[in-house]
DNA sequence: ATACACCTTGGAGTTAACTCCAGGTCAAGA
DNA sequence: TCTTGACCTGGAGTTAACTCCAAGGTGTAT
Protein backbone atom coordinates (compact mmCIF):
# COMPACT_ATOMS: atom_id res chain seq x y z
CA UNK A 1 0.00 0.00 0.00
CA UNK A 2 1.32 3.23 -0.80
CA UNK A 3 0.70 6.59 -2.48
CA UNK A 4 3.34 8.62 -5.11
CA UNK A 5 4.47 12.27 -3.69
CA UNK A 6 6.45 14.58 -6.28
CA UNK A 7 6.99 10.81 -8.08
CA UNK A 8 8.16 8.99 -5.26
CA UNK A 9 6.43 6.37 -4.01
CA UNK A 10 5.80 6.74 -0.14
CA UNK A 11 4.99 3.21 0.88
CA UNK A 12 2.03 3.32 3.79
CA UNK A 13 2.41 -0.47 4.69
CA UNK A 14 3.70 -3.29 3.07
CA UNK A 15 0.88 -5.62 2.84
CA UNK A 16 0.44 -9.63 2.67
CA UNK A 17 -0.72 -9.51 -1.05
CA UNK A 18 2.28 -7.64 -1.73
CA UNK A 19 4.68 -9.80 0.43
CA UNK A 20 3.06 -13.32 -1.53
CA UNK A 21 3.42 -11.74 -5.26
CA UNK A 22 6.97 -11.19 -4.16
CA UNK A 23 7.28 -14.56 -3.37
CA UNK A 24 5.25 -16.16 -5.54
CA UNK A 25 3.11 -17.81 -2.50
CA UNK A 26 -0.24 -17.37 -1.26
CA UNK A 27 -1.57 -15.11 1.82
CA UNK A 28 -2.86 -18.62 3.13
CA UNK A 29 0.19 -19.84 3.18
CA UNK A 30 1.47 -16.94 4.80
CA UNK A 31 -0.58 -16.51 7.51
CA UNK A 32 -0.75 -20.15 8.15
CA UNK A 33 3.47 -20.41 8.80
CA UNK A 34 2.35 -17.28 11.01
CA UNK A 35 -0.16 -19.07 13.07
CA UNK A 36 2.11 -21.79 13.60
CA UNK A 37 5.27 -20.47 14.38
CA UNK A 38 7.39 -20.78 10.91
CA UNK A 39 7.70 -16.85 11.01
CA UNK A 40 7.12 -14.45 13.76
CA UNK A 41 4.26 -12.52 14.76
CA UNK A 42 4.07 -9.73 11.90
CA UNK A 43 3.85 -6.06 13.17
CA UNK A 44 0.09 -4.50 12.22
CA UNK A 45 -1.37 -1.36 11.59
CA UNK A 46 -4.00 0.01 13.96
CA UNK A 47 -7.13 -1.37 12.54
CA UNK A 48 -4.98 -5.09 12.51
CA UNK A 49 -4.33 -5.50 9.32
CA UNK A 50 -0.47 -7.28 8.50
CA UNK A 51 2.42 -4.26 8.06
CA UNK A 52 5.42 -6.54 6.53
CA UNK A 53 8.45 -4.69 8.19
CA UNK A 54 12.15 -5.52 6.70
CA UNK A 55 12.44 -7.85 9.06
CA UNK A 56 9.17 -9.65 8.54
CA UNK A 57 10.24 -10.27 5.23
CA UNK A 58 14.01 -11.53 6.16
CA UNK A 59 11.87 -14.31 8.00
CA UNK A 60 9.95 -14.81 4.87
CA UNK A 61 12.34 -15.39 2.50
CA UNK A 62 13.81 -17.74 5.37
CA UNK A 63 10.93 -20.33 5.35
CA UNK A 64 10.92 -20.20 2.01
CA UNK A 65 14.34 -21.24 1.62
CA UNK A 66 14.19 -23.31 3.97
CA UNK A 67 10.86 -25.12 3.08
CA UNK A 68 11.99 -25.46 -0.41
CA UNK A 69 14.81 -27.68 0.41
CA UNK A 70 12.52 -29.83 2.36
CA UNK A 71 13.38 -28.93 5.83
CA UNK A 72 9.88 -29.46 8.40
CA UNK A 73 7.82 -26.79 9.46
CA UNK A 74 8.41 -28.14 12.77
CA UNK A 75 12.47 -27.97 12.62
CA UNK A 76 11.83 -24.37 11.39
CA UNK A 77 9.45 -23.32 14.21
CA UNK A 78 11.67 -24.62 16.62
CA UNK A 79 14.61 -22.46 15.17
CA UNK A 80 12.33 -19.39 15.17
CA UNK A 81 11.83 -20.40 19.00
CA UNK A 82 15.32 -20.88 19.94
CA UNK A 83 15.85 -17.28 18.13
CA UNK A 84 13.27 -15.80 20.36
CA UNK A 85 15.14 -16.54 23.23
CA UNK A 86 17.70 -14.95 22.32
CA UNK A 87 22.09 -15.05 22.00
CA UNK A 88 21.88 -17.98 24.28
CA UNK A 89 20.24 -20.17 21.76
CA UNK A 90 23.14 -19.42 19.92
CA UNK A 91 24.41 -23.43 20.14
CA UNK A 92 21.01 -25.03 20.04
CA UNK A 93 20.19 -22.93 16.72
CA UNK A 94 23.60 -24.16 15.46
CA UNK A 95 23.26 -27.60 15.97
CA UNK A 96 19.55 -27.16 14.90
CA UNK A 97 21.05 -26.18 11.43
CA UNK A 98 23.59 -28.84 11.28
CA UNK A 99 20.60 -31.01 11.35
CA UNK A 100 18.84 -29.56 9.04
CA UNK A 101 21.92 -29.59 6.41
CA UNK A 102 22.59 -33.10 7.16
CA UNK A 103 19.26 -34.14 6.22
CA UNK A 104 18.70 -31.81 3.17
CA UNK A 105 22.45 -33.19 2.13
CA UNK A 106 21.00 -37.01 2.09
CA UNK A 107 18.58 -36.37 -0.21
CA UNK A 108 20.51 -34.33 -2.00
CA UNK A 109 22.24 -37.36 -2.36
CA UNK A 110 19.64 -39.51 -3.61
CA UNK A 111 18.74 -36.83 -5.92
CA UNK A 112 22.23 -37.18 -7.47
CA UNK A 113 22.32 -40.34 -7.68
CA UNK A 114 18.74 -40.45 -9.25
CA UNK A 115 19.29 -37.75 -11.88
CA UNK A 116 22.41 -40.41 -12.72
CA UNK A 117 19.82 -43.25 -13.11
CA UNK A 118 17.31 -41.13 -15.28
CA UNK A 119 19.84 -39.75 -17.44
CA UNK A 120 21.04 -42.82 -18.08
CA UNK A 121 17.85 -44.88 -18.94
CA UNK A 122 16.58 -41.69 -20.83
CA UNK A 123 20.13 -42.43 -23.27
CA UNK A 124 19.10 -46.31 -23.61
CA UNK A 125 15.53 -44.82 -24.76
CA UNK A 126 16.84 -42.62 -27.07
CA UNK A 127 18.80 -45.88 -28.53
CA UNK A 128 16.14 -48.35 -28.77
CA UNK A 129 14.19 -45.27 -30.29
CA UNK A 130 16.55 -45.28 -33.21
CA UNK A 131 17.46 -49.36 -33.38
CA UNK A 132 13.71 -50.41 -32.10
CA UNK A 133 15.45 -52.47 -29.30
CA UNK A 134 15.48 -51.76 -25.36
CA UNK A 135 17.94 -52.78 -22.90
CA UNK A 136 19.65 -51.71 -20.07
CA UNK A 137 22.12 -53.77 -18.02
CA UNK A 138 21.30 -53.36 -14.64
CA UNK A 139 24.77 -51.36 -13.12
CA UNK A 140 22.62 -47.97 -13.24
CA UNK A 141 20.23 -49.19 -10.41
CA UNK A 142 23.18 -49.75 -7.88
CA UNK A 143 23.67 -45.90 -6.54
CA UNK A 144 20.31 -44.99 -5.00
CA UNK A 145 19.74 -48.10 -2.87
CA UNK A 146 22.45 -47.91 -1.08
CA UNK A 147 20.31 -46.77 2.08
CA UNK A 148 22.52 -46.93 5.18
CA UNK B 1 10.94 -68.90 1.90
CA UNK B 2 13.48 -71.55 1.30
CA UNK B 3 15.09 -74.84 2.89
CA UNK B 4 18.38 -76.13 2.88
CA UNK B 5 20.29 -79.24 0.70
CA UNK B 6 23.55 -80.14 0.61
CA UNK B 7 24.46 -77.01 2.30
CA UNK B 8 22.96 -75.15 -0.68
CA UNK B 9 19.93 -72.91 -0.26
CA UNK B 10 16.88 -73.92 -2.66
CA UNK B 11 14.51 -70.99 -2.63
CA UNK B 12 11.03 -71.97 -2.51
CA UNK B 13 9.68 -68.62 -3.03
CA UNK B 14 10.32 -64.79 -2.09
CA UNK B 15 7.84 -63.27 0.14
CA UNK B 16 7.10 -59.95 0.46
CA UNK B 17 8.86 -59.39 4.01
CA UNK B 18 11.78 -60.56 2.31
CA UNK B 19 11.71 -57.88 -0.14
CA UNK B 20 10.79 -55.27 2.45
CA UNK B 21 13.94 -56.61 4.80
CA UNK B 22 16.33 -56.45 1.87
CA UNK B 23 15.00 -52.53 0.90
CA UNK B 24 14.57 -51.52 3.95
CA UNK B 25 9.95 -50.79 3.89
CA UNK B 26 7.10 -51.90 4.89
CA UNK B 27 4.72 -54.89 3.85
CA UNK B 28 2.14 -52.27 3.36
CA UNK B 29 3.76 -49.70 1.40
CA UNK B 30 4.63 -53.03 -1.14
CA UNK B 31 1.56 -54.05 -0.84
CA UNK B 32 0.29 -50.13 -1.37
CA UNK B 33 2.94 -49.85 -4.27
CA UNK B 34 1.11 -52.75 -6.33
CA UNK B 35 -2.29 -52.00 -5.53
CA UNK B 36 -2.16 -48.44 -6.94
CA UNK B 37 0.64 -49.83 -10.23
CA UNK B 38 3.81 -48.00 -8.97
CA UNK B 39 4.57 -51.74 -9.35
CA UNK B 40 2.83 -54.57 -11.62
CA UNK B 41 0.85 -57.42 -10.29
CA UNK B 42 3.39 -59.61 -8.49
CA UNK B 43 3.58 -63.49 -9.80
CA UNK B 44 1.55 -65.45 -6.88
CA UNK B 45 2.56 -68.97 -5.60
CA UNK B 46 -1.22 -71.58 -5.55
CA UNK B 47 -2.35 -70.50 -2.47
CA UNK B 48 -2.54 -66.56 -3.28
CA UNK B 49 0.58 -65.50 -1.42
CA UNK B 50 2.92 -63.31 -3.38
CA UNK B 51 6.45 -64.72 -4.96
CA UNK B 52 8.31 -61.94 -6.23
CA UNK B 53 10.42 -62.87 -9.12
CA UNK B 54 13.86 -61.00 -9.99
CA UNK B 55 11.49 -58.97 -12.53
CA UNK B 56 9.10 -58.03 -9.91
CA UNK B 57 12.23 -57.50 -7.84
CA UNK B 58 13.42 -54.72 -10.43
CA UNK B 59 10.19 -52.70 -10.67
CA UNK B 60 10.51 -52.61 -6.61
CA UNK B 61 14.32 -51.38 -7.22
CA UNK B 62 12.79 -48.49 -9.81
CA UNK B 63 9.72 -47.52 -7.57
CA UNK B 64 11.84 -47.14 -4.33
CA UNK B 65 15.02 -44.84 -6.41
CA UNK B 66 11.91 -42.94 -7.90
CA UNK B 67 10.27 -42.30 -4.78
CA UNK B 68 13.37 -41.45 -2.93
CA UNK B 69 14.15 -38.82 -5.44
CA UNK B 70 10.54 -37.12 -4.85
CA UNK B 71 9.13 -38.39 -7.92
CA UNK B 72 5.61 -38.55 -7.73
CA UNK B 73 3.62 -41.86 -7.31
CA UNK B 74 1.32 -40.69 -10.02
CA UNK B 75 3.91 -40.29 -12.81
CA UNK B 76 5.54 -43.92 -11.15
CA UNK B 77 2.09 -45.29 -12.76
CA UNK B 78 1.96 -43.41 -15.61
CA UNK B 79 5.74 -45.43 -16.71
CA UNK B 80 3.97 -48.89 -15.63
CA UNK B 81 1.58 -48.73 -17.52
CA UNK B 82 3.09 -47.35 -20.86
CA UNK B 83 5.93 -50.08 -20.40
CA UNK B 84 2.97 -52.75 -20.28
CA UNK B 85 1.85 -51.34 -23.58
CA UNK B 86 5.18 -52.78 -25.43
CA UNK B 87 7.24 -51.10 -27.62
CA UNK B 88 4.90 -48.22 -29.37
CA UNK B 89 5.72 -46.83 -25.85
CA UNK B 90 9.35 -45.79 -25.86
CA UNK B 91 9.09 -42.15 -26.75
CA UNK B 92 6.08 -41.85 -23.98
CA UNK B 93 8.32 -43.28 -21.96
CA UNK B 94 11.31 -41.62 -22.64
CA UNK B 95 9.26 -37.65 -22.64
CA UNK B 96 8.16 -39.02 -19.29
CA UNK B 97 11.67 -39.68 -17.98
CA UNK B 98 12.96 -36.25 -19.31
CA UNK B 99 10.17 -34.93 -17.32
CA UNK B 100 10.81 -36.72 -14.22
CA UNK B 101 14.16 -35.46 -14.85
CA UNK B 102 13.74 -32.67 -15.44
CA UNK B 103 11.65 -31.61 -11.89
CA UNK B 104 14.58 -33.42 -10.00
CA UNK B 105 16.90 -31.02 -10.90
CA UNK B 106 14.58 -28.75 -10.31
CA UNK B 107 14.55 -29.40 -6.81
CA UNK B 108 18.42 -30.83 -6.31
CA UNK B 109 18.93 -26.81 -7.65
CA UNK B 110 17.37 -26.05 -4.73
CA UNK B 111 18.27 -28.45 -2.45
CA UNK B 112 22.39 -27.05 -3.11
CA UNK B 113 20.79 -23.29 -2.56
CA UNK B 114 20.11 -24.10 0.61
CA UNK B 115 23.17 -26.10 1.97
CA UNK B 116 25.07 -23.52 0.86
CA UNK B 117 22.67 -20.78 2.77
CA UNK B 118 23.14 -23.55 5.69
CA UNK B 119 26.89 -23.47 5.98
CA UNK B 120 27.06 -19.81 5.79
CA UNK B 121 24.42 -19.31 8.29
CA UNK B 122 26.59 -22.02 10.23
CA UNK B 123 29.88 -20.78 10.02
CA UNK B 124 28.31 -17.60 11.31
CA UNK B 125 26.97 -18.95 14.42
CA UNK B 126 30.04 -20.87 15.33
CA UNK B 127 31.56 -17.82 15.15
CA UNK B 128 29.13 -15.91 17.33
CA UNK B 129 29.72 -18.97 19.63
CA UNK B 130 33.34 -17.45 20.44
CA UNK B 131 32.66 -13.60 20.38
CA UNK B 132 29.17 -13.26 21.61
CA UNK B 133 27.99 -11.24 18.40
CA UNK B 134 25.92 -12.63 15.79
CA UNK B 135 25.85 -11.01 12.20
CA UNK B 136 25.42 -12.03 8.64
CA UNK B 137 25.17 -9.91 5.66
CA UNK B 138 22.21 -11.09 3.81
CA UNK B 139 23.95 -12.31 0.79
CA UNK B 140 23.70 -15.77 1.38
CA UNK B 141 19.69 -15.18 1.11
CA UNK B 142 20.15 -14.75 -2.63
CA UNK B 143 20.20 -17.33 -4.26
CA UNK B 144 17.42 -19.80 -3.27
CA UNK B 145 14.75 -17.13 -3.72
CA UNK B 146 14.80 -17.17 -7.28
CA UNK B 147 11.85 -18.97 -8.39
CA UNK B 148 11.09 -19.03 -12.15
C1' DA C 1 -3.68 -82.48 13.61
C1' DT C 2 -2.68 -78.46 15.51
C1' DA C 3 -0.01 -74.51 16.45
C1' DC C 4 2.11 -70.59 14.91
C1' DA C 5 4.05 -67.15 12.12
C1' DC C 6 3.14 -64.99 8.19
C1' DC C 7 0.24 -64.04 4.41
C1' DT C 8 -4.24 -62.18 2.13
C1' DT C 9 -7.90 -58.34 1.05
C1' DG C 10 -10.76 -54.24 1.46
C1' DG C 11 -11.28 -50.41 3.71
C1' DA C 12 -10.46 -46.99 7.20
C1' DG C 13 -7.12 -43.90 9.58
C1' DT C 14 -2.98 -40.87 9.84
C1' DT C 15 0.31 -37.14 8.87
C1' DA C 16 2.32 -32.98 7.01
C1' DA C 17 1.52 -29.04 4.82
C1' DC C 18 -1.18 -26.57 3.12
C1' DT C 19 -5.91 -24.62 1.25
C1' DC C 20 -10.50 -23.11 1.57
C1' DC C 21 -14.48 -20.97 3.70
C1' DA C 22 -17.87 -18.17 6.38
C1' DG C 23 -18.79 -14.34 8.57
C1' DG C 24 -17.05 -10.15 9.80
C1' DT C 25 -13.71 -5.75 9.62
C1' DC C 26 -10.93 -2.16 7.27
C1' DA C 27 -9.80 1.42 4.15
C1' DA C 28 -9.31 3.92 -0.42
C1' DG C 29 -11.99 5.86 -4.12
C1' DA C 30 -16.52 8.10 -5.92
C1' DT D 1 -21.17 8.43 3.38
C1' DC D 2 -21.33 4.59 0.65
C1' DT D 3 -19.34 1.06 -2.05
C1' DT D 4 -16.11 -2.19 -3.12
C1' DG D 5 -12.29 -4.92 -2.69
C1' DA D 6 -8.79 -6.55 0.30
C1' DC D 7 -7.98 -8.09 4.86
C1' DC D 8 -9.07 -10.46 9.35
C1' DT D 9 -9.89 -14.96 12.40
C1' DG D 10 -11.04 -19.67 13.64
C1' DG D 11 -11.94 -23.69 12.01
C1' DA D 12 -12.90 -27.16 8.56
C1' DG D 13 -11.41 -29.52 4.27
C1' DT D 14 -7.94 -31.40 0.98
C1' DT D 15 -4.05 -34.01 -0.89
C1' DA D 16 -0.34 -37.32 -1.32
C1' DA D 17 1.57 -41.11 0.41
C1' DC D 18 1.46 -44.04 3.19
C1' DT D 19 -0.05 -46.93 7.56
C1' DC D 20 -3.06 -49.60 10.25
C1' DC D 21 -6.70 -52.91 11.12
C1' DA D 22 -10.03 -56.83 11.18
C1' DA D 23 -11.22 -61.02 9.61
C1' DG D 24 -9.75 -64.76 7.56
C1' DG D 25 -6.37 -68.01 4.56
C1' DT D 26 -1.52 -70.37 3.96
C1' DG D 27 2.18 -73.30 4.98
C1' DT D 28 5.91 -75.43 7.62
C1' DA D 29 7.18 -77.44 12.17
C1' DT D 30 6.04 -80.46 15.94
Amino acid sequence: MYYILNKMKVVIFVTIKEVCEKYDITPDTLRYYERVGVIPEVSRTAGGIRNYSEADIKWVENAICMRSAGVPVEMIIEYVKLFMMGDSTFEARCNLLKEARAEVEAVKKKYDDELKRLTYKISKYEEAMKTGVLNWDDEAREECLKNE
